[in-house]
RNA sequence: GGGCGUAUAGCUCAGGGGGAGAGCGCUUCCUUGACACGGAAGAGGUCCGAGGUUCAAAUCCUCGUACGCCCA
């Protein structure tokens, strides 16, 4: 025989990831494992990505969005699915031209500059080279996604949906054109839909000034939190039941800077509770000022620009920036003796999702989709269960929004997107084209120009579960991978994205996106704050990946993919790459002392010992285990079955018990249980591979196989033997002996080297026959020279201890320390009595007796037995110690 | 204002109507022929509070408290 360390030296005793990640990653991808196939013999299982903005790069919360999705995919493509996981990304409209844009400014440049035909050139030069940057970094993460299949919003395909999705919806009258307030944001000027807005509590204050009556018999007061906006008053709103402005309502009152005569209305939309009772009216700068001006027929003027300057209407203060007018107005106010002071107020403020700036309520014309009717099938399809959310809490958070949808503001004044496809002509006809049209459809003119605007980045989007497959032509692809299986995505866009999925796949493909929409938490640092970078507590999972490998990552993510949010720490990766590198120690082991052994059909029953039928009893338990928790989502649970197995099982018992038979001379006691060290720990890996893809991968490379697939990426999901409760009963009972033994070693500072040769006896004689039987491997775990099965133990000397129904008697040799083990037994016999108590005041219980199921009662009742069994024997030792 | 989530060991979290669990940390021992990124043994918990349902509640229900999130 060869010397095993020799062996041994040739295989690394702790695994680099490094290495092995980036040439099994090119391995997959170069052998098209990734790529699925249309396969009628298969039924598909399909993932679409949530796209990545293009200007991305892969944040944690990517890493655990994808490793999900892995987990999903290469479990489902072992299960035998025809797989499909199709990446790509998105243009990202705001974003990315505020990428280039900031780019431009550092030579002195502004988008203008270069005219918009320029410009967009400019930024597909820029996708081009920059972006993208998390294609690759998705490699690093394992993701097997089929990159054949990448997309991108923007390609000629996406491009022709969008299309023919707007030129639908415009044709059956959902897309139409309005003067409305919308959010603008100053800072990229454009309009912005209401989900792309971010409101946080803001401690501002409510000021009060008072318009004076034209005809000097009063004034009233109003308050607000801008103040700014009062130069675009065009009238002040009471409710008609309060009786303080019951005289007031129809007078005019005298707009200060501009002159302008403001009406005294009344309406029931004002609070009487709130501020003074009257509302002053900026129909141009406030939706429900907006709503009020309809009914009531008043002007809505406007007082700034797009960048939030005031203009003409604010004279005198136009040219100022909305901040600077707030204050000057407020100036002016005194100075007329009409300010009357503030008072602190907390109030909410929007946000531009994109870049942090306060938006704008702001008057403009802007193109919107009617939602409700699109938001019908959508709501019926998630009640009848067509798409089910898990976790199903989500459900309702989805409903309530639906059911509470408005209509989307879709028209983006930007540049870098998909142009709206409506033209106008001089004659003032307007109409929306598939095709560029060179005339008005009309009236023959050929006077015409195209919509100057861009549409929201989330119009494209919506379209992904089947833009990405093909549609609007009816591709083979479309017609077998969609409905898709599950989205996998973080509960902060299933407004903005998932429901208008459903909204849009209902309607044009007549069928739901996806089965299952599984939701994740999002990842914060170790304290649970959101991850910024203005807080300087972003964990790049890259550094991770670099720090301790892909694997130990991976695994650290989904091991905690309970639902919550996840609050990482690195310890807990380091604590993954423990386990990796506790599998790659087991595998060296294994393949140290496989001795020829093949991973193939395991020996017969007959050549099996009890620690071999134990671990193939808990291997199928495992396999039951992660199947199960898989299949419905329950990642973390799957996880954790697989650390169980291979560390607690496989590791601490099975190769433990292996060593002494694999150390034999003779094969018919070294070959058996080789096979079965081979085999377990080949199908352990088969079921950790979604988790740990490299580290598997390499292991079953090195593997004594007989191959018919060559990856383990490809091979087959395992599937349980039938149970063997005997074996895990009886192993079960060896534990116990073993455990009891070791602890007694311990509390008395035992070394492993003093060898020991305690009896054991059980009042039951089948114990006392599995004892004989299981001799050999208790003595090994427990370093006992024998163990010594005796009929009773009467009479025999040493420390008694107890391992369930067994008693043991640990000869000392005289060294017995009589305080020690009075001290040991009387802790022993306080744990005791509180058990029994415990039972029996249970047992006392009529109700309970009465009433609980008899399996519960009869359960209650052995356990009482065990208890006082252990107590007798307990205090029997106990005396025997004060009598010697 | 409405809704949702969470509260379990020192820390981070699983679990879940009938014997309180893991990882990390801590203590003691062990370089035993896979692994010290390791092994063995331990210490450590009125399962947030108060009611209720039940024979039985850490688990289900109600209310409260604290923290977090979302929507308006």
């Amino acid at each position: 025989m060869p010397d095993p360390t020799a062996e041994l030296s040739e295989i690394p005793k702790v695994y680099a990831p490094a290495e092995v990640e980036n040439r099994l990653y090119r391995e997959w991808e170069s052998k098209g494992y990734f790529h699925a196939e249309r396969d009628p013999d298969h039924e598909p299982f399909t993932i679409v990505i949530p796209p990545p903005n293009v200007t991305g790069a892969l944040h944690i919360g990517h890493a655990l969005d994808h490793t999900l999705q892995d987990v999903l995919i290469r479990f489902k493509r072992m299960q035998g699915y025809s797989t499909l996981w199709l990446p790509g990304m998105d243009h990202a409209g705001i974003a990315t031209q505020n990428v280039v844009e900031r780019e431009l400014r550092t030579k002195g440049l502004t988008r203008h500059d270069l005219g918009r035909e320029k410009f967009v050139e400019t930024v597909w030069e820029w996708k081009e080279l920059y972006g993208g940057k998390i294609t690759e970094q998705d490699r690093r993460l394992g993701s097997s996604l089929d990159w054949e299949r990448e997309r991108f919003t923007m390609d000629e395909g996406l491009s022709r949906a969008v299309r023919r999705v707007f030129v639908d919806l415009y044709n059956d009258g959902l897309i139409y054109r309005g003067n409305r307030i919308i959010n603008w944001c100053p800072r990229c000027g454009t309009a912005l839909s209401d989900i792309e807005v971010e409101h946080s509590d803001h401690e501002g204050v409510l000021e009060q000034f008072r318009y004076d009556f034209e005809d000097s018999s009063g004034s009233v007061s109003v308050a607000t939190t801008r103040l700014e906006t009062m130069l675009g008053d065009t009238a002040v709103a009471v409710n008609p039941k309060d009786p303080r402005y019951a005289g007031a309502i129809g007078k005019f009152a005298i707009h200060p800077f501009s002159g302008r005569r403001i009406q005294i209305i009344a309406d029931d939309a004002v609070d009487m509770e709130f501020g003074t009772g009257a509302v002053k009216m900026t129909p141009a700068h406030d939706p429900t000022d907006f709503e009020v001006a309809e009914r009531h027929g008043l002007e809505k003027i406007s007082i700034m620009d797009g960048r939030a300057v005031i203009n003409a209407e604010g004279a005198p203060f136009e040219g100022m920036d909305r901040y600077d007018a707030r204050k000057a107005v407020r100036e002016a106010l005194q100075e007329k003796g009409l300010y009357e002071g503030s008072t602190p107020h907390n109030y909410a403020i929007g946000k531009c999702s994109r870049c942090g700036t306060i938006v704008e309520p702001w008057l403009s014309e802007q193109w919107f989709v009617s939602m409700k009717p699109l938001a019908e099938p959508a709501i019926e399809a998630v009640k009848d269960g067509r798409t089910r959310f898990y976790p199903s809490r989500w459900t309702n958070y989805y409903l309530n929004w639906m059911e509470g949808i408005r209509d989307w503001c879709i028209s983006r004044q930007l540049w870098w997107g998909h142009r709206i496809p409506v033209w106008y002509c001089d004659n003032g006809h307007q109409w929306a084209a598939m095709e560029d049209p060179a005339a008005c459809p009309e009236c023959g003119s050929d006077h015409i120009h195209q919509d100057p605007d861009v549409l929201d980045t989330w119009f494209s989007s919506q379209l992904w579960p089947f833009s990405t497959l093909g549609w609007p032509e009816e591709t083979p692809d479309l017609e077998y991978f969609y409905p898709t299986s599950v989205l996998v995505t973080g509960y902060e866009i299933i407004h903005i994205w998932v429901a208008r999925m459903m909204m849009s796949g209902l309607r044009f493909m007549k069928n739901v996106p996806f089965e299952w929409v599984y939701i994740h938490g999002i990842v914060r640092d170790a304290q649970g704050r959101k991850m910024s970078k203005s807080l300087g507590n972003v964990i790049d999972p890259l550094e991770l990946i670099d720090r301790y490998g892909t694997d130990a990552l991976r695994f650290s993510l989904t091991e905690h993919a309970t639902g919550q949010d996840i609050f990482l720490s690195t310890e807990w990766v380091s604590g993954s790459r423990n386990f990796v590198n506790k599998l790659w120690n087991a595998a060296r082991f294994v393949m140290v002392n496989a001795g020829g052994a093949q991973v193939g059909p395991l020996p017969d029953d007959d050549r099996l010992e009890l620690a071999d039928r134990w671990i193939l009893a808990r291997l199928s338990a495992a396999t039951d285990e992660v199947t199960r928790q898989l299949e419905s989502f329950e990642m973390a649970a799957a996880a954790r079955a697989v650390y169980e197995f291979i560390w607690s099982e496989f590791c601490d018992w099975y190769i433990e018990a292996a060593k002494q038979r694999l150390s034999s001379e003779d094969p018919e006691v070294s070959g058996p249980v080789r096979a079965v060290l081979v085999n377990v720990l080949e199908q352990a890996l088969r079921l950790a591979h979604p988790f740990i893809p490299f580290v598997t991968e390499e292991i079953w490379q090195m593997l004594p196989l007989e191959r018919d697939r060559p990856s383990i990426m490809i091979s087959e999901w395992p599937v349980a033997a039938p149970a063997d409760a005997e074996a895990v009963a009886d192993f079960g009972r060896v534990q116990e002996v073993v455990s009891a033994i070791r602890s007694f070693r311990s509390e008395r500072g035992l070394s492993p080297k003093v060898r020991l040769t305690p009896s054991a006896s059980s009042e039951d004689a089948a114990d006392r026959d599995a004892l004989r039987r299981d001799n050999a491997i208790i003595s090994r775990l427990a370093g006992l020279d024998e163990l010594v099965v005796a009929q009773s133990l009467d009479g025999v000397s040493g420390a008694r201890l107890i391992a369930g129904s067994i008693e043991i008697a640990v000869p000392m040799e005289g060294l017995i320390d009589a305080k020690a083990e009075a001290d040991r037994l009387g802790k022993l016999i306080d744990k005791v009595q509180k058990e029994i108590a415990k039972v029996e005041v249970k047992l006392a219980n009529k109700g309970f007796t009465d009433r609980a199921p008899a399996d519960v009662v009869a359960e209650q009742h052995r356990r009482l037995e065990e208890e006082k069994a252990t107590m007798a024997k307990l205090k029997a030792q106990l005396a025997l110690l004060g009598s010697g």
